[in-house]
DNA sequence: AATAGTTTTGCAAATGTTTTCATAAATATT
DNA sequence: AATATTTATGAAAACATTTGCAAAACTATT
């Protein structure tokens, strides 16, 4: 039936379709109300004939909200992201808003031009993940005014609207939670601290807690490993057949521990009572996995839903005076610690 | 320095302060060889200066491209599209494109919904999840006559271009191979499968090959729970707690084979000896498992890379004829069966 | 020096909407 | 029945660009 051959359908036509002027069918979407009942039903139905799809960037023109939003993550394939991803698409979702994503893979430069892409779409709104960036991005966000949210980490004195956990005391927390446990000697795990403030946090919280307890990590003790848990697995398994035994071992999130885990039984270690075991993050599986990871929940999806909110407010109400959002991390302790 | 006031800069801004006129600033980004190298640099100063950043709702009206490709998934938060996502993103964004993310959580009448917010966006391309879809959404599709691709399974007849993998041929391989490793008694955990294309095919796959063997499953050895590792895991502890035995189950994906190794520990079976588990996906996780997880490996990355490079395809030569690609799935022989 | 050819630029129309303002039609008020 | 209000509609300007065409400014050729 619809969708008559190449003429692509505009608003003009289905006027004419409908027998009223452009206008009226421009108020026909936007202010239903001011058309009388009857040309109401005339211009439905013409455009249901001719199958008519209101084009937004014809309104975008006219200073007139985009209704998209730019989202902007260093990966998406990494778990800990694909949480906040889908809580922050689908609260935007609930106020119209359609999100355009990016991914940087932790390289300042391209966080740049995908941000300048962005703008070029003329996105209503943008969120990037976590709070240390580039100064051309913030000069970029400043100098275009555009309401913008940090998502995942949090510090009250962020440069821009902030909305995550507080990942330095989410550092201490499991620091001193293994030391409350007793344990003396330890190694930590972390991602490449590069680029990364949400890491780096935790670390800073880990290591400056155990210092303040008198214990000074050597840098052999300090591992360092990227995102995967085999390779964290097999960078475990290096470090202990090196014939040192911490009393624990604290990683920077919970599939560094799962690597950590797995291989305290490869080299015939039992968890937790050789060797104890910390994550942070409570990915989805960590409470299933055998034995279950003690860690630190840091609310991912209270995260993606409280950034969405923060941008929708930011874009509707521009006014408003901007606040961050701290979420709380939540110690769990299960099986590993 | 740069972004003055609330004067948005606009085309006609940085002609006035280059002195030449907006057509040649057009030229200018356009087709720069049209433009005189002096002017160049004049304009090249001015766009610095005023802060100008372009706007692409304004040339899209003109026909041109928007620019952006519409991606359509059911859920992102669950490893299975994630790397699909992240290598589509990838692939697409070399051509300049960027994406438009929605996710519809299994609801037909969502991922309506949703594509058409996209068309309205003026995407150049749409990719959607699976072979199925409501007439609709087909509809659609074919009298906007826009590109379109869909991701992840595959099959020769499909409606429009598809991309992915034979998810019946994988399940006949993975019930083959359990067949071969001499297993007679058999159980099956899927995810439900409304709406679910490739579950479907999976689950067709495997029930066919044990009944072409002779082996007929009762309906209670037939699982399907939702796609969890805990709820798999619960949902395998009760079935096993009535005190059937069978020598395999065979899982639709390999969260739920996790669940249902998880399972068998908890009631004290030992994966393979006293029963072989096998999953279907090859997921990040699933080799470094204990046991590592036999499974059926669907070259995720490669379906997103082959299915942006299809799209973009799709859209700057949409003369080419379209064709269906089938990525090759691989039984991974591990330690479960 | 005149002509032809090429390169560079600007003018103005076009793109698909929204919106202001004015007018016409319908209804209410006297 | 005349006037005032209210409601419904259309004409045309505006939005930020692109682009066909023509004019202007060079260069090359005679």
């Amino acid at each position: 039936m619809a969708g008559k051959k190449d003429k692509k359908t505009d608003i003009v036509s289905v006027a004419q379709a409908a027998g009223v002027s452009p206008a009226t069918v421009s108020r026909f979407f936007n202010r239903p109300e001011l058309v009388n009942a009857a040309t109401r039903k005339r211009i439905d139905r013409a455009v249901k004939r001719t199958g008519y799809i209101r084009n937004r960037a014809a309104q975008t023109i006219h200073g007139i909200r985009s209704g998209t939003i730019g989202l902007l993550v260093p990966t998406i394939d990494n778990t800990i992201f694909a949480e906040v991803i889908q809580a922050f698409s689908d609260e935007v979702g609930e106020s119209g808003f359609t999100i355009l994503l990016g991914t940087h893979d932790y390289d300042e430069r391209r966080e740049y031009e995908i941000l300048r892409k962005f703008l070029e779409h003329r996105v209503d709104g943008v969120a990037l993940v976590g709070l240390h960036h580039s100064e051309e991005v913030f000069n970029l966000i400043e100098s275009q005014n555009i309401p913008a949210v940090l998502l995942w980490n949090y510090a009250p004195e962020s440069r821009l609207t902030c909305v995550g956990a507080d990942n330095l005391e989410a550092g201490q927390k499991i620091a001193q939670y293994a030391l409350d446990q007793g344990h003396r000697t330890y190694a930590t795990l972390f991602p490449p601290l590069g680029g990364n403030d949400r890491a780096t946090s935790r670390a800073d919280g880990v290591h400056q807690t155990l210092r303040d307890s008198g214990i000074q990590l050597r840098d052999s003790d300090m591992l360092q490993n990227r995102y995967s848990v085999s390779a964290a697995k097999a960078a475990v398994v290096d470090y202990l057949q090196s014939g040192v035994r911490p009393d624990a071992i604290i990683c920077g999130n919970d599939v560094l521990a799962l690597g950590a885990i797995y291989a305290c039984h490869a080299v015939g270690l039992r968890v937790p009572d050789d060797i104890a075991i910390t994550g942070i993050g409570d990915f989805k599986g960590s409470k299933d996995v055998e034995p279950a990871i003690t860690t630190i929940r840091i609310p991912a999806k209270t995260i993606g839903t409280l950034g969405g909110q923060a941008i929708v407010r930011g874009i509707i109400q521009p006014e408003e005076p901007r606040t961050n959002t701290c979420c709380a991390s939540e110690l769990i302790v299960r099986a590993t610690c």
